[in-house]
DNA sequence: GTCTATATAAGGATAGAC
DNA sequence: GTCTATCCTTATATAGAC
């Protein structure tokens, strides 16, 4: 029986693989030669279903926001505030699970292909949190404001959980519970009226 | 007149251009070639004064670990809240100068050197948040978590602000204006209590 | 579609001359 | 203390065989 591998479908694999490669090592640590070797071909095989190694990485991307969108879709709660406080926590945890966040479908490598599959599920994610952010802000502004702030504040904690600032934590509480706790804060606060971009 | 450059104390000089070096190119571009290069001398140099990649790196932090605790020292403000809600926007401004925040000091590569210079110059730096966000809370434990929370805050302005994911931008105030906006309703908010450590 | 082999480039690090 | 020269590793990408 042959050592010999047939892929129905490398691209496929490659995709999936590169979900885990990047969950690994990071968007930084991504690279072409390591998913090859980790799918069993040699490292001239993806450049045949995708051209260059940021096609790849952006193939990569669209699954991962389609992954974050999937994951806070799913996010339960008994209000609508506590849905969205939620939601905050569930994306702290999904970086942390799969080593990146929303911030991938705008890395400037990525951008420059204006490749339309990615920024849909980008904004398909975002939409998600937005949609949420409406049901406890009464204006639209007011709303993407929130979400903007939510969105800081769960990439701060993902961040910070991963490298570890936490050696000044004083609770024992984990990362997406922390961020849950202080989205709930932000939520709870007074909105100030935004200014509108003239 | 020579073109030789005779280096007085090439070890500071190669501090100094690293700082500029990680601004321009962040953390993850840093690299002992390109600082040798423009710091006028071999690649083989910078190793007569640091054991290694890291070691320079390191040096390097602790530089930008003293400045940033600096501006934010210099941070005005009419009362304890708004000075704390303006250091949280100071951050993101330095951040967004100088390619990288606090979270430099707590890199796993660094980490691992255990460097006693860039361990208190990481603590200096949040001490002066923690000196401000004591005025703003009777307990030292909700102190450091209105800190963790501001600092995770300002981690993703910088970020996001960096990376742009301000496509969704509705106003058109800056990241450190938006920043101080979210510090203000975050320092604003009812602060719960921390669960403390057993 | 996949492989082998190769061109090209960059970086970390060291040895030994000066 | 600094330079030149070199080695080793890694990565992107392509050409041509199978």
């Amino acid at each position: 029986m042959s050592r010999r591998y047939h892929h129905g479908d490398l691209a496929a694999t490659l995709v999936d693989e590169g979900v885990a490669l990047v969950a690994e090592v990071g968007v930084a640590g991504f690279s072409v030669a390591e998913l090859a070797r980790r799918a069993g071909v040699s490292t001239a095989a993806p450049y045949r279903h995708f051209g260059d190694r940021d096609r790849l990485l952006a193939a990569v991307a669209t699954r991962v926001a389609r992954e974050l969108a999937a994951c806070l879709e799913d996010t339960p709660g008994e209000d609508p505030a506590a849905r969205l406080a939620a939601a905050t926590g569930t994306y702290v945890a999904f970086v942390t699970r799969c080593g990146v966040g929303i911030e991938i479908v705008y890395a400037p490598a990525l951008r420059r292909l204006g490749d339309e599959d990615l920024a849909h599920a980008g904004r398909a994610a975002m939409d998600v949190l937005i949609g949420l952010a409406r049901e406890v802000r009464p204006s639209a502004d007011a709303a993407l404001l929130l979400v903007e702030q939510l969105v800081a504040l769960a990439h701060g904690y993902a961040s910070l959980g991963a490298t570890g600032l936490t050696a000044e934590r004083i609770t024992d509480e984990d990362a997406p519970t922390r961020a849950t706790r202080a989205a709930r804060a932000l939520i709870g606060a007074a909105p100030e009226a935004p200014l509108v971009v003239g």
